[in-house]
DNA sequence: ATACGATGCATCC
DNA sequence: TGGATGCCCTCGTA
């Protein structure tokens, strides 16, 4: 059961970068031998000693003034600790690190990102499921009504891997957050840092609109109504919950925490996790203060008071309801738990379950077709899964070492289900650190096997250099929508685009075009215009000339 | 080419 | 509890 994944010899590259690394390690160690053998002199007395070898002038100069000259090493300094003796940083696309701090992946002493064992086979860093039996009265719900619809069956994963179309410069900031229509199978709607949102009908790549009034500030989360698919909800960290037609862009404020406008930044209240519970008819938003909010999704009104779900002054970060128990709630936040809660029930400190992780919990998921699972992705670079929420509980049944560290420029990473995957065991999401494809780094978006651990597909383009942290699988098709700084891309399965496309044919890849000159330079903030043209489409044969030309290409 | 800056969280007291 | 401080693979702009 091959799964289709990789386009290029990735084995190959593998064992490449591993030479070329342990080299450069090595040169590190040495390099890290003679600092430590000089470290315990003062480091002015170290610069001192070089200048004394290795410029005569300067040391006769300064034996003359009987004065420290002022000099400046030439020895290789480290920008990551400071001290001489080894640099960290890229070598070409592999990037070196520091031999004085733990290891950037998996935050272990001992070892560098370059040789970390979880860098090549995430399989390393999973333990393996408890089968404790509990025994107890949810598990027993849970054989009977849940069990039988969990696949056994592995099905084959299809893993949309070439880029289908491209839009840059669609938002003006950073995606923070991606979302499929319900029903119309070609509208992803998009959410950016500065609030905007966008409607892109990439079926036919250049209708796309952005509606800049939407927030005022980071759009957090967004979710389609049940009842009205033509309606959007959106949580922002201005503060409000907003509810837009995307027909019209007319938007309407269902909640607004900061109702007296700006007091500085310690009251400033922000809205992050949003979701929605049809069954009950409500929304549930939560703040960076701890609090849910419930809103009832008919009257638009808030009902009962803010239950506290979340320490105290912490960022609830996510919510997700339940696909079908309707009373449950997940929820996870800055205070590093991830917690589930009876809807019933909702009261500070009463939750069903808290699942402690070492650092902040950016986001936790249900599994989509049973819920049975969940699925959490924290700061600490790890990916938690627990099997079963109606058994063993106490600890995750997998770790996964996977890179997805925090940067306060980049949208937090949040590992996704994919919603198509009867087995519940699909997961896609972006990676932070870079790895060295024929001399270029590059970010790969990962496919993971949570039910293994191991990693299924690497997918990436030569064209897109930046880190994606965002990205969406379609409820039905067998498309990917990823976000990063600025751009979207859709991806899709390699094989079919070709089927439908043929050799040489057009294939609607638009890719970094040249409205950014065609503005002098400045980027316009009310960017709503379409300003995407035929010049922007990049034909096969160009596209094809430009992955040769290789690194040279800026995207 | 290189420098700059936006701005979230951990850690300290 | 809150302010000050310091940051390791960013990324677009000047």
């Amino acid at each position: 059961m091959a799964p289709q994944t990789r386009n290029m010899p990735f084995p190959k590259i593998v064992i490449q970068r591993d030479s070329d690394t342990e080299e450069s390690s090595s040169e590190d160690e040495d390099d890290e031998l003679q600092n430590d053998a000089v470290e315990e002199s003062d480091e002015e007395q170290l610069v001192e000693d070089d200048d004394d070898d290795d410029d005569k002038d300067e040391a006769s100069t300064s034996t003359k003034t009987k004065r420290k000259p002022i000099t400046i090493s030439l020895k290789k300094v480290c920008k990551v600790c400071k001290k001489s003796g080894h640099e960290a940083g890229f070598k070409g696309a592999t990037y070196i690190d520091c031999p004085m701090k733990p290891c950037f992946l998996c935050k272990m002493p001992g070892h560098t990102t370059v040789t970390c064992p979880h860098r090549v086979a995430t399989e390393y860093g999973v333990a393996p499921a408890s089968h404790k039996r509990t025994h107890s009265s949810v598990e027993y719900v849970f054989e009977r009504q849940l069990k039988s619809r969990v696949s056994t069956m592995k099905p084959k994963f299809v893993i949309p891997n070439k880029v289908h179309c491209a839009v840059i410069r669609y938002h003006s900031r950073r995606i923070t957050c991606l979302e499929f229509h319900p029903t119309r199978n070609n509208i992803l709607i998009s959410g950016d840092k500065k609030g905007q949102v966008g409607v892109w009908d990439y079926g036919k790549v250049h209708e796309r609109t952005i509606y800049g009034n939407i927030h005022g500030c980071i759009v957090n989360n967004m979710k389609f109504s049940p009842a009205n698919d033509g309606v959007v909800y959106g949580a922002s960290s201005d503060g409000t919950l907003s509810s837009t037609d995307l027909e019209t862009g007319i938007s309407s404020s269902l909640l607004n925490l900061n109702p007296n406008g700006w007091n500085g930044s310690s009251t400033w209240r922000m809205l992050y996790g949003l979701d929605l519970n049809s069954d009950k008819g409500v929304l549930v938003a939560a703040d960076n203060y701890g609090l849910l909010y419930t809103v009832d999704m008919r009257s638009n009104n808030v009902t009962g008071s803010p239950t506290l779900i979340h320490k105290k002054r912490s960022k609830v970060t996510g919510l997700h309801c339940h696909p079908l128990q309707p009373d449950l709630l997940l929820s996870c936040g800055n205070d590093h738990f991830a917690r589930i809660w009876d809807m019933r029930r909702l009261e500070a400190g009463s939750s069903i379950y808290a699942l402690p992780h070492t650092r902040v919990v950016n986001s936790a998921y249900f599994s989509p077709q049973t819920g049975s699972k969940i699925l959490t992705t924290s700061q600490d670079n790890r990916l938690r899964v627990w099997d079963s929420i109606f058994g063993n509980m106490d600890s995750p049944s997998r770790e996964i070492v996977h890179s997805h560290d925090f940067n306060r420029h980049l949208t937090a990473f949040r590992a996704e289900w994919d919603p198509k995957d009867v087995s519940e065991s699909l997961v896609v999401v972006g990676r932070y650190i870079s790895e060295n494809y024929n001399g270029v780094a590059l970010h790969p978006i990962d496919f993971i096997d949570v039910s293994t651990g191991q990693l299924v597909a690497e997918v990436i383009d030569p064209n897109i250099r930046t880190i994606t942290p965002v990205n969406k699988l379609h409820p039905r098709d067998d498309v990917l929508a990823s976000g990063s700084s600025r751009s979207i891309f859709m991806w899709r399965p390699r094989e079919k685009i070709e089927l439908e496309r043929g050799k040489d044919d057009e294939p609607g890849i638009v890719l970094c075009g040249n409205d950014e000159k065609k503005r002098n330079g400045k980027f316009e903030d009310d960017d709503s215009g379409d300003d995407f043209d035929k010049k922007n489409i990049m034909t096969k044969k160009s596209y094809l000339k430009s992955k040769g030309r290789g690194s040279k290409r800026k995207c």
